[in-house]
DNA sequence: CACCACATGTATAACGTTATAGAGGCACGG
DNA sequence: CCGTGCCTCTATAACGTTATACATGTGGTG
């Protein structure tokens, strides 16, 4: 089916490995042979065979990124920076979905994927720390978020107490009192959420504002729907705080949505405050007050460490980094 | 590095063709041998290495879905969808970006990414007929959207021109008269805004009303900052539409945002309607009428598409499916 | 003129897998 | 007791590539 080495090499007229040094470089070729090399690889359309090329030389120029949720355009405005650093750096970046799934999680780490790609950035939500310690992993892996802590591989996250930290100081220096958290852990599984969870009661406790449980509403999911039942429900309770921070800004925007419905006007009434920089909290109404890690720098650090790796820093210690974040403020959050 | 077929042979004590069978069922194994070859997989973590497997059998289970952008959570809902197909009939699918870029689209035909994957499904936007027809394809390809037509290939898209037709029709019913279109063709390289483009002007022309060039605002690209420039350029021309239909739901959400910055009412003064139905549209404020693709359809019917060719329809002619769609009302359109 | 360095090309052994051909053992019918 | 067929298992040749070792020719140097 394919044009292969081999027809080049009958076509032109030289040995099988000739051609193969034309089109790697990997040893002089007389500038004759060349360009006869050269011609028939154009006419008949040759293009390496990748499967072959990494079986022998143990590189594809591939590389994946992992992430649980396909629907958040978070991960996909991270995906979208991480290809393009990837090409900048000569690899080809492709993306998988988890769905934040157990299974789907411990697959890539195990899966026969692993085997054709060069390296992978993942971003686990549903296992460990020990899983990922107990795996043997035979290509570079580089990790994102706060899934799992303190395990032999380089880990990019943002600060997740902090950004939910800073984002209640907003809320409470803006005069808010009744804060309520949308999108909290309701179980052990997911990591960051316990971390933002932590963080608004640091800052509570910080801003000598009191805990009320009531006002703290845990979803499985953390997706816009979520977000809008859990303040619907909040609401129903006849709780009506003054403020949200949603886990993220989905949940943010799922909680605006159940607001303004019941009729409370965001943000005369209740702010709302979510977690991410996602380009649609820039265009609801209100926009969106959030707080912003610096995916720029999230997303080209992972593959340039990740290619570093790949590249041979098998040495390097494992690199841990907290990539800052800031706070934007936007029409959802005024002063009471 | 990995464990090989060899390490389980060398383990079990049987040959290596024998531990091949065991893995693939490819021929019957003796139940006690079955055992220890089974066993020393599981002690050793054995997975096979799917470019060799591709090498020799052509197949690797992997397929391609690539679409032009990323952020646009069309693509991201539809893809899920894809996932999910792939997986039930035993799949991978990799998700690729071409950023709607012509060199990545033309790259993904001709380029070795092709030797890795089984089959591609693909979402052209910058090229034509003529560049796809002249590619040598020696892997399935099945093309969805309106990017190209009428070439030799499964072929699964909406009928655009119907689509704008119906969301012009809506608000005609609802006694719109001044109707807008935001993100129209400005030159000749994506299909489907001259489609929605034509549907627009026939529906008005079917409604008696006249076609004013005024109110039509060509886009290069297709997101929400698009949209809200666009329409901002509209009313700064002192042009106020009683409606406005958005190529699409991001370019829509971008047009509503700009209405309400002007301190326009949707949907009072004016009706917002787009074409997408992503789930952005459910949440936003006002919740945003759309014409509603069955993604659904368009990713399962893809996929199995796909299948169906890489495992041995070559004899099937092309198939050109055009998908259902419909009108979903929500509160952006209402009655004068 | 023998020798060596160097530049260029080639033959070939891997990489890990699967499919083909065939080897060995055993039971059964003639 | 031999031929036949079946049931297990094994040896081995590919798949397309790259790296190593080797072969050839050409020019320069002692």
């Amino acid at each position: 089916m394919g044009v292969s080495l081999k027809d080049i090499a009958g076509r032109a007229g030289v040995s099988l490995a000739t051609v193969s040094n034309v089109v790697n470089g990997y040893r002089p070729v007389g500038e004759r042979t060349r360009q006869r090399v050269q011609q028939a690889i154009d006419e008949l359309g040759y293009s390496p065979n990748l499967s072959a090329r990494h079986l022998r030389r143990g590189r594809t120029g591939l590389i994946a990124l992992a992430i649980p949720e396909l629907n958040n355009p978070y991960f996909a405005e991270l995906a979208e920076i991480a290809i393009r650093e990837a090409a900048r750096l000569g690899y080809t970046l492709l993306m998988e979905n988890t769905a934040a799934d157990r299974e789907a999680e411990l697959l890539l780490l195990d899966g026969s994927r692993r085997h054709i790609i060069d390296g992978l950035i993942f971003s686990p939500v549903r296992i460990g720390r020990e899983e990922v310690l107990a795996r043997t992993i035979d290509s570079p892996l580089v990790l994102i978020g706060e899934g799992v802590h303190d395990v032999s591989h380089d880990h990019i996250a943002i600060d997740n107490v902090a950004a939910s930290h800073a984002a209640i100081q907003h809320l409470v220096e803006i005069g808010r009192r009744r804060i309520a958290f949308i999108g909290a852990a309701d179980d052990g599984d997911r990591q960051s959420a316990h971390l933002r969870t932590r963080g608004y009661r640091e800052a509570l406790a910080a801003a000598g504002l009191p805990y009320r449980p009531r006002l703290v509403a845990p979803t499985h999911e953390f997706g816009r729907r979520d977000g809008r039942n859990a303040m619907r429900d909040l609401l129903a309770l006849g709780e009506l705080p003054d403020a949200v921070l949603g886990y993220n800004d989905l949940v943010a925007i799922g909680a605006l949505r159940a607001l303004t419905e019941a009729g409370h006007r965001v943000p005369q009434d209740v702010a709302v405050i979510g977690i991410d920089d996602i380009e649609e909290g820039r265009f609801s109404t209100p926009t969106l007050t959030t707080i912003a890690p610096d995916k720029e720098a999230i997303g080209r650090l992972a593959v340039r460490r990740l290619v570093a790796r790949i590249e041979g820093a098998e040495v390097t210690a494992p690199l841990t980094v907290q990539t800052p974040f800031r706070l934007i403020r936007r029409e959802s959050t005024i002063p009471v």
